[in-house]
DNA sequence: GCCAACGTTGGC
DNA sequence: GCCAACGTTGGC
């Protein structure tokens, strides 16, 4: 999952200890934590427009696919006239805090490793802001931060 | 700041 | 349903 370290940050949700996963306003998105995540599943925290951008911590689901009460709301930055109360279109989850890597992975790291070939992330033109990753990638990034 | 990639919108 | 215009993402 995807964060631009401005609006939260590994430390924000350390911090924290979870949080709500809002603004998400991608219907691929949507769907995978509407639909694939569950609680316990584990998750690669990942900065976008970051400097460097990269893997820095990891997360747990603790709670599955929800509405996004964020789209209802009209002050908020992700408020989305056209969404239903009675039918939501956008939905999130919560996830808490389990670790930072002892290693900053950084996007070039992830790049040059052959182990990732196929990687979502790494395909070109990648914007989404969920994503999956495969057991064996996740633990090869776990590997490369220094984790198990 | 640039720009490639890709999603969304809306006229037809 | 097509597709041009436009908006957003996000690495660089």
């Amino acid at each position: 999952m995807k964060s631009e370290p401005d609006v939260f940050s590994i430390d924000d949700l350390e911090r924290d200890g979870e949080t709500h996963w809002d603004g998400v306003r991608n219907y691929q998105a949507r769907s995978m934590m509407r639909d694939d995540m569950k609680v316990g599943d584990r998750v690669l925290f990942y900065p976008s427009n970051a400097t460097p951008p990269g893997v820095a911590g990891v997360a747990t689901v603790c709670k599955e696919g929800y509405p996004d009460f964020t789209a209802w709301d009209p002050e908020d930055k992700h408020f989305d006239p056209k969404t239903d109360p009675e039918n939501p279109r956008w939905m999130m989850v919560d996830v808490a805090f389990e670790a930072k890597l002892p290693r900053f992975v950084p996007l070039e790291a992830l790049r040059g490793n052959p182990a990732l070939e196929g990687m979502a992330l790494l395909r070109r033109g990648q914007r989404l802001s969920v994503q999956p990753v495969s057991r064996e990638h996740f633990e090869e990034v776990l590997r490369m931060g220094g984790l198990a």
